[in-house]
Order: structure tokens, then C-alpha cells, then sequence
DNA sequence: AGATTTATCTTCCTTTAGGAAGAGATTAGA
DNA sequence: TCTAATCTCTTCCTAAAGGAAGATAAATCT
């Protein structure tokens, strides 16, 4: 890992199995696509109403109650009733949803001996790292969501 | 980042983030979830067969084909005859995939800038965590993909 | 209060992707 | 050599997901 061009393509490969593993583990879960996404979203900014998640999602109304409708009868999400909105609704993802959480269970726990072996230092390193390379991800995330 | 929660959550949000964005990246090239797959397959493993590509992505041989046939028209993979067998084909990834490339672009510049921020030393941790992550990741998927 | 806007949900239709079965070509083996 | 096995591709059918339009209920505004 010498030359950029290596650097390159380890940091490629790391993202390829990153989310070959995503989409493993949705598989497993006989999730689709469009709920795994939801899900994403849904874990990295938390509780929202069914049209904030559509439009996250690019879905119309129509998909995207059925989208929640698989999501609740799988049982890794909940509608709560807004308290300022009666119209509204709210969607909350369930703390640890047993299928998913345990198909992933065993990447966690491999990735989180990996970061163990690391001094404190280095520890604090890479969660520096992942803090930022969040933001990075979100930022351009929204910039490709934003141009349709 | 001192609980481990917090170090759970810090990295379960890091994933979402990175999944998300490879969503973002394939919705914007007009790919689907499987095609997403198919690349990212073939970018961590390299050329193979579509026999290979099939059982990989858990296909059968008809949509295996159709799956090709979308690659190569949108310029991400090339046919190839198999040089020790003429009834083999060998899916080739192009190098650089303009649209896709393009599209993600932006994200690689910013990972680029955060990785260069660090020190050489603190930058042999990251990739050192890369490539330790990648392997874990790759080992299980396996795992998930031979049960069913 | 009445009208308008907003939010979710329902229904129907279209599109697309995936499975099943079989054809054509090539290789391997008896 | 002739049969059986392998590999890809084609065709037809089914199923699942998304779009469009409208219904219902509640909030907002005059």
C-alpha cells in the first residue's frame, strides 16, 4: 500500500465488501433494495414521518406506505401517532430488530475484534475517521439526491 | 466516543452513511440493486464467468444473462471469449465506468481530503483497518450466502 | 364556520426483474 | 465416435415494486 493507485483500489474493495455484506444481509432477511435503504436512512437519522421518508426514499405516497407496511409486519419498524399533528404519523425504528441484528451479529462481532487488537491511540484514529467519513458520505449523498 | 455504545452507534451510522451512498451513487446511473451487486462483485473479485456471476448473486441463468446484457449496454462490463473453453464467456469490468465514476467522484475527493489529513503513521492505521475490514467483511458474506 | 392545504392511505395499472424450461454449441468421457 | 454433461442464451410466464389519481381526515387560514 505503497502508491496511490494501491490505496486506491484497497479503499475501493473495502467499500465492494462493505456493501456486498449489506446487501448479503438483506438478502438473508428477505429484505428488498428500496428497504434496505429505508432502514439506512432511517438508522443514520432516526424517527421521521411517512413523507419525509419518501421523499429520502424518491418514492411517491403509494409506495411508500407499503414500504412501511413491510417494514412494520417485518417488524423493524413502528407507527406512532405525531402528538402535535394528528395527521401525521410517526416511524420508529425498533431498537434491535431481531432477524437483521442477527444475521449481521457475526460482522460485528469480526470488525469489532479487528478494532480491539488497536492501541487506544489507534482507536481513536479510526473513529475519528468514521466520524468524519460520515459526514463526507451524508454531504455527497445529498448532492446526488438533490440535482433530479 | 467513550461507551461502547457510542462506538456502536458511531459505526452503525458510518455503515448506514456508506450504504446509502452506494444507493444514492446507483440510483443516479439508473442501475438497480442487483446490477449494483453484480459490480460490486466484480470489482472485489475481479473478471469471472456468468455461470460464476450467477451463483454469486444467486441468479438464475436466464436473469443472469439479462443482468450482462444491462451492464454491457450501460458500458460497465465487456464479453470476452474464454480462451480454454469456447463455451465460456468472461464478464470484464472496464476500467473506468464514466457515468458511474463520475457520479461518485465526489465522495472519493472528500474520503481523499479526510485520509490526507492524517499523519503517515495514522494513515498505516486506516488502511491497515481496510484491508483486515475488507477480509472480515468478504468472510462473512460467504457465511451468509451458503446457508439458504 | 367554510375553504384551502397538508398528510397519509387506498386502488388500479404499468413496468421490470426473476424463475422455469428448453435450445444450441462445445467439451469431456465411455 | 457417440453419448452425456456443461455453459450460455432465448422464450414465456409470474410476481413484486413503483407511479398516478383520488379518497379521507386533520390542520391552517381567511
Amino acid at each position: 500500500m505503497s502508491t496511490p493507485e494501491d490505496a486506491s483500489k484497497i479503499y475501493r474493495q473495502y467499500l465492494s465488501a462493505v456493501m456486498l455484506h449489506g446487501h448479503a444481509g438483506a438478502k438473508a432477511c428477505h429484505l428488498g433494495a428500496t428497504d434496505l435503504y429505508a432502514l439506512n436512512i432511517l438508522e443514520l437519522s432516526g424517527a421521521m414521518t411517512p413523507g419525509e421518508l419518501g421523499t429520502r426514499t424518491g418514492l411517491t405516497t403509494g409506495p411508500t406506505t407499503r414500504l412501511i407496511d413491510r417494514l412494520e409486519a417485518a417488524g423493524y419498524v413502528r407507527r406512532a401517532p405525531s402528538p402535535d399533528d394528528r395527521r401525521k404519523v410517526i416511524i420508529e425504528p425498533i431498537d434491535r430488530p431481531g432477524r437483521l441484528d442477527e444475521v449481521l451479529a457475526p460482522a460485528r462481532r469480526a470488525i469489532g475484534a479487528i478494532i480491539g487488537d488497536y492501541s487506544p491511540e489507534e482507536r481513536e484514529v479510526l473513529f475519528d475517521y468514521f466520524v468524519r467519513a460520515t459526514r463526507a458520505y451524508q454531504d455527497s449523498t445529498e448532492n446526488l439526491n438533490e440535482p433530479p
